[in-house]
DNA sequence: CCCAGTTATGGTACCGGTTCCACACTGAAT
DNA sequence: ATTCAGTGTGGAACCGGTACCATAACTGGG
C-alpha cells in the first residue's frame, strides 16, 4: 500500500501539499495537481480512512442502534439508513439491543472508543445518563420516535395520535360499531400516543368502556392473547385496532381460527404500514408510517449535524396514510 | 479523554508498559500491574480504536454484504452475524448491493481503505475480480451459499438439493399427484440446486413435463406471476413447491384469489424457513433452512481465520428441516 | 521603493497507540 | 567468576494522515 509519502516522493513535492490537494484546502498549482494526479493513479494510491480518522478526528461511520434488525420495522428503517448514508460516504453499523438499556448502553461505551461520528437511536431505553457520555465528546445523535427524557435532541416520529384517530374513523365509516384497542407497552410513547388517540375517538360513544383496552408486547404472540383476551371480555366487538402490524397480525389469526370472517364480521386494523400487511388473508388494513422516508430523513438530519451545518434541535412529525384494506371492508 | 501517555505518567512507567499490560504481551510486575489499573480507574482511561487500528492494523470490524437488509431472510441472517460478533468483540457494517456487482466492488473499495478486518458475502455476484482486491491485502472473507467462481473460500450454505427433494416426498406422502415447480434466478446456485431436486425427485413420473418449471425472482410478485402461468397451462396440478417463502407465498395469493382452497385442492410448499410463513393463512409449510445457526457459523469461521486460527477453506452444508404445516395438509 | 496581500510550497509536531531493541537485574548452571 | 536464560522496564521509531507555521516569489497600491 501507498502512502501519502510515496506519492509525494514520485510527484516531487512535499506531503502538506499532497495533504492540500487531496482535501482541497489550502493552495495548489495546477501543474503540480497535474503531477501529484498521475503520481497517484501510478501508485493506486488510496488515503487511509483510519490515520484519517486519528489525525482528523472523523471516521465516516455512524452507528444504527436498534431494538432488532430482524424485526421487519427496522430492517425497513436501517435499509433506508444505509442508503443515505452510503449516498453522503458514511458507513454504517449496526446494534440490536432487544430494548435492554444494558446492551445499548454497552454498545455506546465500544464505539465511542471507535470514533463513530454519530448514533442513531431507535430504540427506546434511552436514558439521560446514556446521552451523557455522547455529550462529553460532543458526538451528535439523533432519535426515532423519542429522545431520551427532559432533554432536547433532534426526533423523528409520525404522528401517532392522529393516526390513531384517522384508524378509528375509518373503522367508524365502514360500519363498525364498537372497537377493541390492543396497545403496546406504555413505556413506548408510540403506544401511549396511538392508545391516546384511540381513547380520544371513543370516549364519547354508549359502548365506551376501558375494558375494551388489552396490553401487548408489539409481538405477534401478544396480539394474539390480547385478541382473545378481548373476544372473551367483550363478545360483541365488532372491530380491532391494534398498536402495530404485527399484533394486528396475531389478532387476525385469532379470529381466523375462531371461524370469525375477519372484514366482514369484524374490522382488524393496524399501524406501521409494513410490507408483511400484504401477505396476510385477508390483506391488512393499516396506518402505514412511512418507515423509509423516516429512516431518510434522521439520516439527513444526523449527517448535517456531524458536518456542523447547525441544525437546530427539533421534532419532525411526519404524516401517516391510511391503508384501506380487505380486512376492514364491510360488505353490507 | 486521557491518553497511554496520561496513563504512564499517572502510574510512573513507560507507555511500552502500559501497552504490555493492555495487551497482556510480554513481561509486567504484579505490582506495577495494580498501580497500572489504578491509574487506568482514575482516569477513565480507554483506548483508542483508531489509534490501535492505525498502529496495529486490526479494527475491530467486519462487513456484512448482502443484497438488501429489509429483505426477511437477510434481516434474520443479520441479526445473528451481529450477535456472534459482538460476543467476540466485534461491530458490523451491513452494506445493500440490491445484488448489482458493482455497488458491491465499490464496497469493498471503500472499507478497505477502512482496515476493515473480514468480510461476510452473502450476495450472490461476486466474482473472482471482487476478491483479488481482498487477496493482495490478505483480507479474510466468508461466503454464504456460493464463493466467487473457480475459487476455493469457505462457504456456508443449506442442503439445497436434499431439500427440494424432502419438499416433493412431502407432497407426494399428502396426496397431491402433480406437483409444479416456481424456481428462482438460476444464475443462483441455491435456486439452481433446488430445481435439481426437484427434477430428479419428479422426473420419473408420467405426468411430468418441462413445462411444469417457471422461473421467479424470489419475490413475491413473481411467484404470483409464475403461478398463474402455471395455472393456466396446467389447470390440473394440485401442489406447487417454490423456490423460496416468499414465492410461495405469491403462489398461496393467486390461488386464494382464484378461490382455490390452499392445502385440500392445492399444496403449496416454499424454501427458507422466513418467519412470515406463520403468518399466512393458511400456515406455510416450507423447508426451513437453519438461518440464524447459518449466519453465526460463518461469523466464527470468519473471526476465526482474522484471528489467524488456520481453518481450511471448506463448503459446510447445514442440514434443512421439513415444516410441514396447513398449506399442505389435505383432509381426505 | 517599501509593505502588504496572494499564491505556492515545505517542514514538522501531533493524533494515540504498537513493537522492536537496548539495558538492568536476578538466580542458577558451568 | 563467567555465562546465560528469564524477568522487568524504558526509549523511540513507526503507522499514515492533518494542520499549523515558516518561507519565498510575485503581484500591486501608496
Amino acid at each position: 500500500m501507498a502512502t501519502i509519502r510515496d506519492v509525494a516522493k514520485l510527484a516531487g513535492v512535499s506531503v502538506s501539499t499532497i495533504s492540500r490537494y487531496l482535501n482541497k484546502s489550502g493552495y495548489v498549482n495546477s501543474e503540480t495537481e497535474q503531477n501529484i494526479k498521475a503520481a497517484i493513479d501510478k501508485l493506486k494510491y488510496e488515503p487511509s480512512v483510519v490515520a484519517r480518522g486519528l489525525a482528523g478526528k472523523q471516521t465516516n461511520t455512524i452507528a444504527l442502534i436498534l431494538p432488532d434488525i430482524s424485526n421487519l420495522f427496522f430492517s425497513d428503517l436501517a435499509r433506508a439508513v444505509e442508503d443515505v448514508a452510503s449516498t453522503y460516504g458514511y458507513t454504517v453499523i449496526f446494534c440490536n439491543t432487544d430494548d435492554q438499556g444494558g446492551k445499548e448502553r454497552n454498545y455506546i461505551e465500544v464505539l465511542k472508543k471507535k470514533y463513530i461520528d454519530g448514533f442513531i437511536f431507535a430504540s427506546n431505553t434511552l436514558t439521560h445518563e446514556d446521552t451523557e457520555a455522547l455529550h462529553k465528546r460532543s458526538i451528535p445523535y439523533v432519535c426515532l420516535d423519542r429522545g431520551p427524557s427532559d432533554e432536547l435532541s433532534s426526533v423523528v416520529r409520525s404522528k401517532n395520535l392522529e393516526g390513531a384517530k384517522m384508524a378509528v374513523l375509518h373503522l367508524l365509516e365502514m360500519g363498525y360499531t364498537k372497537i377493541a384497542h390492543i396497545h403496546g407497552p406504555q413505556h413506548s410513547i408510540t403506544a401511549k400516543d396511538r392508545l391516546a388517540g384511540y381513547e380520544e375517538s371513543v370516549r364519547g360513544f354508549a359502548w365506551y368502556s376501558p375494558t375494551l383496552m388489552e396490553a401487548g408486547d408489539f409481538r405477534m404472540a401478544s396480539g394474539m392473547k390480547a385478541a382473545e383476551e378481548l373476544l372473551r371480555r367483550h363478545p360483541d366487538i365488532d372491530a380491532i385496532f391494534a398498536g402495530n402490524d404485527l399484533m394486528a397480525i396475531g389478532a387476525l389469526k385469532v379470529l381466523h381460527r375462531m371461524g370469525i370472517k375477519v372484514g366482514e364480521q369484524v374490522g382488524v386494523c393496524g399501524f406501521d404500514g409494513i410490507q408483511t400487511t400484504e401477505i396476510t388473508e385477508p390483506e391488512l388494513t393499516t396506518i402505514a408510517q412511512p418507515i423509509y422516508d423516516m429512516g431518510a430523513l434522521i439520516t439527513r438530519i444526523l449527517i448535517k449535524k456531524i458536518e456542523g451545518s447547525l441544525v437546530e434541535d427539533q421534532i419532525y412529525e411526519l404524516d401517516v396514510s391510511l391503508m384501506a384494506r380487505a380486512s376492514t371492508y364491510r360488505r353490507r
